[in-house]
DNA sequence: ATTTCTGGCCTGA
DNA sequence: TCAGGCCAGAAAT
């Protein structure tokens, strides 16, 4: 069950990290990358209003969350591109506060499959939104960072700041 | 302690 | 089917 949102738009957030790029469908945030070299291309496009609204949150969002502060307002976020279990997973990530972590085996065993850790894991490789969906606070269940799609390094800067923030 | 299986579960091909 | 992934726990060094 993966239908693929359409993207209405894609726009730029600059920040001190460099130029993030969401992607919006008609129905809300559908996609955020990380800075890359390709990001630096200029992609803007003209948005319709409801996207400008949501550009302004998700950029005013995804510069808190590089401070490690809790995000005061999202957009909608579109998870329509995942599977019924994906979304199981991302729903539950979004309910962990900011300066908390929580296991790949915890969630799993709140997802009532205990032995689906590593599924848990390829759901978060799988999430089109990381920042708004925080896999960043999933960590290995004895203490390892586990993994992270878009880099590692995201990772560990994330969680020091948030930890920093409390 | 750390390395190496082995089990288990969800995807995408 | 089948391989492989942001895993865990047990077994073997």
């Amino acid at each position: 069950m993966k239908n693929k949102p359409a993207f209405v738009a894609t726009l730029k957030i600059r920040t001190v990290e460099g130029d993030f790029v969401a992607h919006y469908s008609s129905t809300g945030l559908a996609r955020l990358d990380f800075p890359t070299a390709k990001t630096k291309g200029a992609t803007t496009a003209p948005a319709a209003p409801p996207v400008t609204r949501w550009h302004e949150l998700a950029t005013r969002a995804v510069r808190q969350a590089l401070q490690g502060r809790p995000m005061t307002a999202t957009p909608p976020v579109d998870l329509s591109c995942g599977t019924a279990f994906q979304r199981r997973v991302w729903a539950a990530l979004r309910a962990i506060p900011a300066g908390k972590t929580e296991t790949y085996a915890g969630l799993a065993a709140s997802l009532k499959r205990p032995k689906a850790a590593r599924a848990v894991g390829g759901a978060c490789g799988a999430n089109p939104a990381p920042l708004f969906i925080p896999c960043h606070r999933v960590v290995a269940a004895h203490g390892g960072l586990g993994g992270f799609s878009g880099g590692l390094h995201w990772k560990r800067k994330l969680l020091e700041r948030e930890a920093e923030e409390n």
